[in-house]
DNA sequence: GATAAGATAGTAATAGATTACTTACTTTTG
DNA sequence: CAAAAGTAAGTAATCTATTACTATCTTATC
């Protein structure tokens, strides 16, 4: 085996494209993310991405596909072995907010998808995503009614929807200062009034 | 004054366009709009814009002026006459749900702007009309904080970033679930939860 | 174990579509 | 009639995807 082998397999090319696309979407607007772009930032001519993606689409939806599984596997780890359900949520919040951090590109991408008309696969596959990490949410507001550690009067649905809108809100701040290190800066300042939002008061 | 006057005056038209704009926006990725669907919307040939801008980022400049000269105007005047800092932010987070709700693609348009790469126009203009939104939105905290209504020890930054997050959270469920209508439905149970976030406990 | 054969992964060039913008000309309006 | 507003056609650039060809890797056979 070479050091440098100019061919590599099918599979780590895969895996080397959805890193080139999380890389690029963290410098420039997802949408306008070109073949010619990815290719070059794996040291490839642009025709060469089509020995393994059939199209372009089909890159977004192997990009989505890596996001989901990372992204659910850590809030699911996160919140594992923590007993308190308040706890669990405020584990969770971090753990996404680290992803973020580390993955400036990806809630972009993840807006952008969403925004696209029609139906899209890989809109379908960001849909199905956030519908997922709803369900934990809504899971663990739940648990917390039941210890009590929440108000009993809790709109779930809408401590869900808060839940994300506190993450989608410091990107957004992070966007505006143009400093992806804000994001986590601020996330314990945005959860501490999250937390007390649907917190028990007494 | 003929009834249905094929040449209208350029105000007119640059009105007509930045409306053309905002409805598209609405209906698909803002990213993606192209200058010949501005004009068919419009009724006219994709040429007939460049009579009256002299390039496509220049219709956004409009779009973002009209935005937020709207925008600002419509939560300075529902803040109006407000005593009550707590309510005054209510009505502020309720009129800018009216808003968002008569013209779905704008907040679209804003978070596409920003994630511009460079310093263009109207990216410059969109962080700035953030920045004075939430400079109102700290004064708003701040003078609840001297009432008492809200907590002493309220963090006003994060209090203002949680403010625009919990808006652009029913802007992403909206997409989501592919029906504007929601945003409206669900806001009072977030902003509930805002509330109860940032306000005196006792 | 070397090596030929076949599969896999790459390049360079280009096609075909679409984009923002221009130009030469025509219509409408005051 | 002159200025303003619109059209139709075209240009140059850019984008996804394809094609014809080449380089590299894997593997079966002697």
């Amino acid at each position: 085996m070479s050091e440098h082998p100019k061919h590599l397999p099918a599979d780590e090319r895969r895996a080397a494209t959805v890193e080139a696309v999380i890389n690029l979407a963290a410098e420039q607007n997802p949408s306008d993310i070109t073949t010619t772009a990815i290719a070059q930032r794996m040291g490839l001519t642009q025709g060469a991405l089509f020995r393994h993606f059939p199209t372009k689409d089909a890159i977004l939806e192997a990009v989505m596909t890596w996001v989901a599984e990372r992204l659910l596997s850590r809030i699911d780890k996160a919140a594992q072995n923590i007993v308190s359900p308040l706890a669990a949520l405020e584990a969770v919040f971090m753990a996404h907010i680290d992803f973020v951090s580390e993955h400036p590109g990806v809630p972009r991408m993840l807006f952008g998808e969403l925004q696209r008309p029609g139906e899209t696969l890989p809109k379908r596959m960001v849909q199905t995503l956030i519908q997922r990490y709803a369900e934990r949410l809504r899971h663990l507001l739940a648990r917390g009614k039941a210890t009590g550690e929440l108000d009993a009067s809790l709109d779930i649905e809408a401590a869900s929807v808060s839940f994300i809108g506190a993450i989608q809100g410091l990107v957004m701040q992070s966007l505006i200062a143009g400093d992806a290190a804000r994001i986590r800066r601020d996330a314990p300042g945005v959860f501490a009034i999250y937390r007390r939002g649907i917190g028990n008061a007494s």
